[in-house]
DNA sequence: GACGAGTGTTCACACCGCGTTCACGGTCGG
DNA sequence: CCGACCGTGAACGCGGTGTGAACACTCGTC
């Protein structure tokens, strides 16, 4: 409940803190993420994309916005690499810990990272 | 009781500030609400409806005013989007904290925004 | 230089949620 | 009993998103 923004708000865009929320730690120094104990191994895009929404956790990041920090320039109208790369991460951090979901969409806004059990 | 419009009278319409009315919490920059602690998804329309009712709550708004509001245009006799619209939203509210009731009904005139423990 | 593994991008198709409208039922007052 | 009004579920077209695959690029190794 209150420990939604806790870990994000010490963290400037780009730090080396590492970042825990729930079951979830984020290691920038490493490019490793580490989820229910089980280390998961993320590629630089998939590592930068699940960092930019963990950072703002609990909380919608646009698009628009999610793109230039990652990708680092305008969105480009059709340009799906984020919905690719949301999925790539999606699988493996639910491989990691089955029976959670961490990141939600938000139709005609973005997506949103919060740790909660599946329906 | 006294904090019912306080959060709301700050608030310009179409304003960015958050706007706290008891357990529920509207954050437009995100398009989400969070009542009770949980998360609570809304599409554009039921997100400015909830905020037009918000902004004023614990006042009755009228139909024609929410549709205005919200459609940007006239509303159309026999347009029902308006009872459609409240439903869903009072169902996702009400499933996010049970028991109590957030739009009340006003025949004739239009709907009231205001939580209340549910008789 | 040829090769393969890993990564990032683009494409095509399937799917689902959104917004609108229709249909039926219930409630209330005249 | 009838009409006005609202609650509620469902059908439908459409656009946004999920998802697997193909393609291109980089970087080691041989």
């Amino acid at each position: 409940m209150s420990t939604e923004t806790r870990a994000a708000d010490a963290a400037s865009p780009g730090g080396d803190e590492p970042i825990r929320i729930a079951q979830v730690e984020i290691r920038p120094t490493e490019g490793l993420a580490v989820v229910a104990g089980r280390a998961v191994a993320l590629s630089v895009r998939e590592f930068e994309l699940l960092s930019a929404l963990a950072r703002r956790s609990g909380h919608v990041v646009a698009r628009e916005e999610l793109f230039s920090s990652v990708w680092g320039g305008p969105l480009r109208s059709g340009d799906r690499s984020i919905d690719v790369y949301v999925h790539k991460v999606r699988q493996k951090l639910e491989a990691a810990s089955p029976g959670w979901s961490f990141i939600h969409t938000h139709i005609g806004f973005g997506y949103r990272f919060s740790p909660e059990p599946m329906a």
